[in-house]
DNA sequence: GTCAACGTTCTTGCATACAAGATTTATCAT
DNA sequence: ATGATAAATCTTGTATGCAAGAACGTTGAC
């Protein structure tokens, strides 16, 4: 059995929400949860509290909760603070990290050429992720990297969505490239520059994310 | 009466761990907490799910809740963070700002200018966060304003700490006055500079910020 | 036929009850 | 006297129960 119960049920409606399990403007119903789950409401309520806390359903007074609905403007706001935060672990990993974190961040690299020349969007989406959170761990910022990870995941659907555009994997790996040999070379601002507009979604590419929005 | 009990709670929990009330590292109980609020120990354990959450509280399974405590090294992590998300809603604000924005922005630097030169330094404290709300709104960006809302509340008591170092008043004003001319003049890369820098708790000002922690 | 008012039902919010793990204390052996 | 073991106590985790507010349907009037 897992550490309590409150906690797996958190993950797994999180889980639920990220993956689009549970749409965006979905009612939670509580005995709904506690039945299909095979518990009572009391934990039910508490992992909803705290996904509450974290953003990501709204608990309206004696209306029950919601999973929040970010419209494209929101999830663009999103990305941007996203943005700075990859821009600042880079900018730290490129003046911190250790030949530990060099092999990690090689390793995954090399794994995301992989999927990358394969053309297998699925399993890239994977490893970029693996090769985003090496470079989080290469910034030593413990705090940061907590943000970091909690964003990512906030983003994950959108993030997908966006690897699914013609080209995005290529282009994406590329940017890869020049992001490590910035980091590589202790290149702190070019580091932060680089995944700074690694990560952002400014012209097409928000426009992209807008129509692919609209045609679920 | 109150909107609801849950929310009550969280607050004044977040409130009595924000003013160092309940002490970091001191145990939550949750019969004591129940008799001394007058509820049953239900919403209690309720408002302590959401501030574990948030990152306040740590939940140990079976042991109880303990108020989390960031040593200098995290706190120090956690300004360097809302250094760089000052410096996003700066360089934001220097571009988006309306009259609206203008004008709120320097009437709370007004604000900042009299408890200054008054040498109030409690009344200096409450200017201060609202003039770095007014940059946040100004930034329009929702997510972003509540991202470095939520963190500023989170570095409440260390920032206060900061501002008993003497000349730290004066010091942190004329920054203000740098900030807004930025601002003002639509200079987004200088904001976004001036307010990391102002954020940021470098060299000297960390030692400090060490040394009075110590002291408690 | 439509709209509104009322009553029923359903759902949430909080309290209480009960079970299981953790902690503390007491007793016994060395 | 000290250490360990076992029992008592306390605390947390989950279930259930009850009351109050919201959603929904029904009935009646116009």
């Amino acid at each position: 059995m897992s550490e309590n119960v409150v906690q797996r049920l958190r993950d797994e409606i999180e889980n639920g929400i990220i993956s689009n399990d549970f749409a965006p403007g979905a009612r939670l119903d509580e005995v709904q949860l506690a039945t299909r789950f095979g518990v009572s409401r009391t934990p039910v309520r508490e992992a909803l509290m705290q996904l509450n806390a974290i953003g990501l359903v709204e608990i309206r007074p004696r209306r029950g909760a919601v999973v929040i609905d970010p419209g494209p403007h929101r999830i663009f706001e999103m990305f941007e603070v996203m943005a700075e935060l990859e821009g600042l672990a880079g900018s730290l990993a490129a003046r911190r990290f250790t030949d530990a974190d060099r092999t990690t961040i090689l390793a995954a690299h090399a794994d995301c050429e992989r999927s990358s020349s394969a053309g297998n969007s699925d399993a890239y989406y994977y490893d970029n992720e693996r090769f985003h959170k090496a470079i989080y761990a290469a910034s030593h910022s413990g705090f940061l990297a907590e943000q970091c990870v909690a964003l990512h995941r906030r983003l994950q659907p959108y993030r997908r969505l966006q690897l699914r555009v013609r080209n995005r994997v290529a282009t994406s790996f590329a940017e890869h490239g020049a992001i490590v040999e910035a980091i590589l070379a202790g290149d702190a601002e070019q580091a932060r520059t680089l995944l700074r507009q690694h990560v952002s979604i400014q012209g097409e590419r928000f426009s992209d994310l807008v129509a692919t929005l609209a045609s679920r």
